[in-house]
This record gives structure tokens, C-alpha cells and sequence, in this order.
DNA sequence: CGGTTTTGACCCGCGC
DNA sequence: GCGCGGGTCAAAACCG
């Protein structure tokens, strides 16, 4: 994985963000080298700078479209950011047009002349790529701070678009709340003080926590025709937590400072950190201590409550490669499963929230359940961006509390509706965790007929008008889920299976060559979080952080999107 | 030596 | 109140 990412990467790490995952994203400074060894300051002709590529390890790729990719991917970039930024070939090709010129001026000049002269050029190209290397690094920098300044305006104007949702229903979700007795007077409550979430975690709203919870008769809502075992898995994976604290968001260190401050739990003793103590993946205890010790900032409360996104997919390895640096703090034999559940969290940033167990299906050992919870506080390497941006998408369904609606309650099948009809089983949601839970199932394969139309539907188009939504988005949507997430793979090196017949629900049984599989699975992935979107078609919130989040991941030049597609097949 | 993993202990909620 | 199970901590071991 790693190994096939830093061989494929040629073309693109140049570009990548500063990411500090070794595993698979190349350092800084290895992108630097791309510039440097794409010149050759030393061809025969002394005075000629070859723009090239040399290095050993390429010449069995052609060098010309090597570079062309390189320059291509510069260019989109700087078409995309709006930035001219001199990538320092420019530089050296002026440089050396002039030291041509002077070459020629000075036909009669000695060759230690030229020697020196050549000495000097050499210092200036130096001293130039120096400083190629500060705007690079520069130049990443700039594009982090942007995106990050584009996710803390997503995230807000998904809490606007929520806020103005729930205030729009608000005497529809009471109704449903009639209909769908809740056992808990104090969530009741929650329930109507839906305010503002000023940043959006993978975390529920107070509503949705609620509602799920109260689906006791049905404890499992299928969004698809989940086979059971699928729900039995979520069900056994999800059963308990419940929702907890958690409000750190991407951009608001701030609202985390504050959650930390509402957050004196008992426990604050074992916590390393305010952070920790409002990140934790404890039980509900810390929220229901804020909640009892405090009657104030339910909206606090509301936001800490946390969904998780599970991802089932096949994977010999221990763990997917999902682009984030995680660290193992503990590992428990959970019942009902002879295979233990490891516990991690992120350690691409100090105080980052998200942590994520990890553990074998106990029917499927071949299956690896990986279960998120929370939002990076951090930039991304890009990837890690297609599992964040999906892992969010499909939370931000929770997030919405539009599955607390009427429709979502009474009628499950409405998702199911909704979903591709490619993807027969892929997005369940738990309610039988006291937390709301996505499960997105990668282990299964969808029509490749779909994804072929699917893939002539790259176009994103975002309608206007949230009744068309379902249905557009359930073509296209997919398609740019599948997009990112595929990128993604290719840097991850997450394994899926090949194992199309597992599911008797999948229309077709084709076996696929393996370059299609893996964009096919993900695609997978993307059908669920479709479902979720477009289950309701009142949740634009949730359509707009989807889209939002793939959009951005797929316009984002680091993505790379048509260099990753070269070089799947290398 | 710093970061990560391992692993037993601890805390907490929940059900009986 | 007690036991169970999930989640986390933190010291020790391990590793590069």
C-alpha cells in the first residue's frame, strides 16, 4: 500500500498537502526532490537544462508524460486556486535561456571561463530551487488554510440549513415524537431545543438520538435490503455506547475549549487533556453528568452527542489504511466475538477526537469492521479525505435529525427507496445502539452497469430544488463518492474484496477484473451515504455536506483525481 | 530516546 | 447492590 502509493505518486505528491502521514503520502521534502530531479543540470550539453526525468526508478515510465503530467497538474492547480505560483521549472528554463545566450556571446571564452560560469549557474539554479522549495512548502500551506477555512464554512452553513430545518418542522417532528413515545423525558426535552450547531461532528443531533432510540421495535433500520447478518453485526458492534460528548469540530477550537470547559466530569482525573475528557468514547455518562450537573447549553449537549459511521470491508490486514495516523490505547475482547476490538485514535494532530475501533467480523473474519467517531480537528492528508468526507457525509444523515421525521420513522423503507439500485445492501443504521450508528457495507459489489452510467455522469450538477434531489443524487452523487473514495484507495491501499457472491442480494454475480473492483466497492460506500442523503428529501443539510465535502475533495487539487486514474493501471 | 503497543486495572452505565 | 460489559487509562514493554 504504501509502497504502490509512494510508486504511483510521481505525478501528484508534488502537490499533496503537508501531510504527515508517512505511510502514504510522500514528506515534503521527497516533492521537492520531484522538482529537482525533473531538471538535468549535468546533460552533455553543459548549458542545455534538460527538463526531464532521470531518475533511475522512472525510466521504465515514459519520461515525457511524466512531466507532462506534473506540468498539467500544476497548471490545474493553479487555475483551481487562483494562485500563480512559479513552480521554478519556468524559473529555470529562463535561467537557462539566458545562460544559452550568454553562451553564445562568449563563443571565444575559455572553458575554465565556462566552467565557472557553469559554477555560477549552478549556485543561481540552487538558490532557486530554494526557493521553489519555500513557495512549495508556502504554496501548501496556503492551500491548507483554505481548505480548512472551506470546511469550517461548510460546517456552518450546514448548521444554518439545519437550524432552519428543524425550525420549519418542528410541528411535524412533535407529532412524530406522539406517535414514537420516547422512554426518556430529559431527550425529550433535547428534542425541542434544537439549536444552532455551530460545528458538525460526526456527531447526532439530541433529536436524532432520540429517535433512533426509540425504534426499539425495529432495532435495526435497513436502509437497503441489509441481510441480516449485516444488521447482526452492526447490531453486536454498536450495542454499548451510548452518545457522549463530543464537539470538537473541524475549525472550532474555540466551541472545543468551551466543551472542554462545560465538560468537569468525574473522571477528569485519568484525562490527559481537556480534550480527552470532551472527546472521549466513553459511555453516555460524561453527557448525561453535563447534562444533570448543568441544565444549561443543551445546544452543547445536543452537539456533543456523537454518531459513529462503520465501515465494513474485506481486509486481510489488521487495520485499513484509511490516509490518518491512528495509536492503539487499548484492545478488548468484546462479547459475542472471538475477535478482539482495538481501540484508536487519531495522532495526526494533538487533541484530535476522531478514534475508531477496529475488529474482525465474527461471522466473516475476512471482513474488517472499522467504526469512526468524530471529526478531525486538523487538515487532512488527501487520503484521508475521501473516508473523512464519506465517514461525515454519512454521519451528517444522523446529524440531521431527518431520519427523526415522520417519514423517517414510519417509514424505513423510504431510504431504501432511495438507494441506488445498484447497491442492494449497503447503508444500515443501528438503532439499537443508544447512539446512532451508519454502517456502510463495502464488502458487497453493485451492478457494474450502474457504475458504468454512473461513471458517464461524472458532471456534478447541484439542483436547486430539494425535491429533485433524491433522484439526482442518486445517480451522481454516487459517482463522486466513488470518485473520492477511490482516489483515496489508491493512496490507502484499503483492501476490499473481491468476493462478490457473498451477498446473495447483489444483482450480479460478475467477477470483475481488479482495477474495476475496487472503484466498484467504493462506489458501494457511496451508495450508502446516497441512501442516507437522499432519504429524505426535505435533508438538504445533509445533501449539501455530502456534496459539499465531495466536491471539494473532487476539485481538490490535491486530489488528483485523473492522475490517480493513470496510475491505477501501472 | 521518543513514540507506539500491550495489557491489566479502573470507571461507568445498565440490567437483574 | 452486584455482576457484566464497554471504554479508557497508564505503566511497562517494545521498537526504530
Amino acid at each position: 500500500m504504501a509502497a504502490s502509493g509512494a510508486a504511483d505518486s510521481a505525478s501528484v505528491r508534488m502537490f499533496q498537502l503537508p501531510a504527515s502521514d508517512n505511510s502514504n503520502a510522500p514528506s515534503s521534502s521527497d516533492d521537492n526532490r520531484v522538482a529537482v530531479d525533473e531538471v538535468d543540470f549535468f546533460s552533455d550539453d553543459k548549458n542545455r537544462v534538460s527538463i526531464s526525468d532521470h531518475r533511475e526508478d522512472d525510466r521504465n515510465k515514459t519520461t515525457n508524460s511524466v512531466h507532462i503530467k506534473k506540468e498539467n497538474s500544476h497548471d490545474q492547480l493553479r487555475h483551481r486556486t487562483g494562485l500563480d505560483v512559479n513552480t521554478g521549472l519556468h524559473l529555470l528554463t529562463a535561467a537557462n535561456t539566458g545562460s544559452d545566450q550568454s553562451t553564445v556571446d562568449d563563443g571565444v571564452s575559455s572553458d575554465h571561463a565556462d566552467e565557472k560560469r557553469t559554477k555560477i549557474e549552478l549556485t543561481q539554479l540552487q538558490v532557486e530551487l530554494q526557493q521553489m522549495n519555500t513557495e512549495n512548502q508556502r504554496l501548501r500551506d496556503m492551500l491548507s488554510q483554505v481548505t480548512n477555512n472551506y470546511n469550517a464554512l461548510q460546517m456552518h452553513i450546514i448548521a444554518l440549513m439545519q437550524q432552519q430545518q428543524e425550525n420549519r418542522r418542528a410541528p411535524e417532528s412533535n407529532q412524530a415524537h406522539e406517535v414514537v413515545e420516547g422512554k426518556d423525558e430529559g431527550k425529550k426535552h433535547d428534542d425541542q431545543v434544537m439549536v444552532p450547531r455551530q460545528f458538525i461532528g460526526l456527531g447526532p443531533s439530541a433529536e436524532t438520538d432520540h429517535e433512533v432510540s426509540n425504534c426499539s421495535s425495529d432495532e435495526e433500520r435497513t436502509l437497503s435490503g441489509t441481510p441480516p447478518n449485516i444488521v447482526e453485526a452492526a447490531s453486536k458492534e454498536h450495542v454499548n455506547s451510548n452518545g457522549k460528548n463530543e464537539i470538537v469540530s473541524f475549525d472550532d477550537q474555540a466551541a472545543a475549549a468551551a466543551a472542554a470547559e462545560n465538560s468537569n466530569g468525574k473522571r477528569i482525573g485519568r484525562e490527559e487533556s481537556p480534550e480527552s475528557e470532551t472527546q472521549g468514547w466513553g459511555p453516555n455518562n460524561k453527557v448525561q453528568k453535563l447534562s444533570s450537573a448543568k441544565g444549561i447549553d443543551q445546544s452543547n449537549e445536543a452537539t456533543m452527542r456523537k454518531a459513529r459511521v462503520s465501515v465494513r470491508a474485506r481486509s486481510e490486514a489488521p487495520m485499513i489504511t484509511d490516509g490518518c495516523q491512528w495509536r492503539k490505547y487499548g484492545q478488548k475482547m468484546a462479547k459475542g466475538n472471538p475477535c478482539p476490538r482495538a481501540y484508536y485514535r487519531c495522532t495526526m494532530a494533538v487533541g484530535c477526537p476522531v478514534r475508531k475501533q477496529v475488529q474482525r467480523c465474527a461471522e466473516d473474519r475476512t471482513i474488517l469492521i472499522t467504526t469512526y467517531e468524530g471529526n478531525h480537528n486538523h487538515p487532512l492528508p488527501p487520503a484521508a479525505m475521501a473516508m473523512a468526507s464519506t465517514t461525515t457525509a454519512a454521519a451528517s444523515m444522523l446529524l440531521s435529525g431527518s431520519m427523526s421525521s415522520a417519514d423517517g420513522i414510519m417509514n424505513p423503507n423510504l431510504l431504501a427507496r432511495a438507494i441506488l439500485p445498484c447497491s442492494s445492501s449497503m447503508a444500515t443504521i443501528s438503532a439499537s445502539a443508544p447512539f446512532p450508528t451508519v454502517t456502510l457495507d463495502l464488502t458487497h459489489s453493485p451492478n457494474p452497469l450502474q457504475l458504468q452510467r454512473q461513471a458517464a455522469q461524472f458532471q456534478v450538477q447541484f439542483p436547486g430544488q430539494p425535491q429533485n434531489l433524491a433522484s439526482v443524487t442518486n445517480t451522481q452523487l454516487p459517482q463522486v463518492f466513488g470518485q473520492a473514495l477511490y482516489n483515496q484507495s489508491k493512496f490507502s491501499g484499503l483492501q476490499l474484496s473481491q468476493n462478490i457472491g457473498s451477498n446473495s442480494q447483489s444483482g450480479s454475480h460478475q467477477t470483475l477484473p481488479p482495477p474495476l473492483q475496487q472503484p466498484q466497492q467504493l462506489a458501494d460506500t457511496v451508495s450508502a451515504a446516497t441512501a442516507a442523503i437522499t432519504a429524505d428529501p426535505n435533508f438538504t443539510a445533509a445533501l449539501a455536506a455530502a456534496i459539499t465535502s465531495i466536491i471539494g475533495g473532487a476539485q481538490n487539487p490535491f486530489s488528483n483525481n485523473s492522475n490517480n486514474n493513470n496510475r491505477q493501471h501501472q
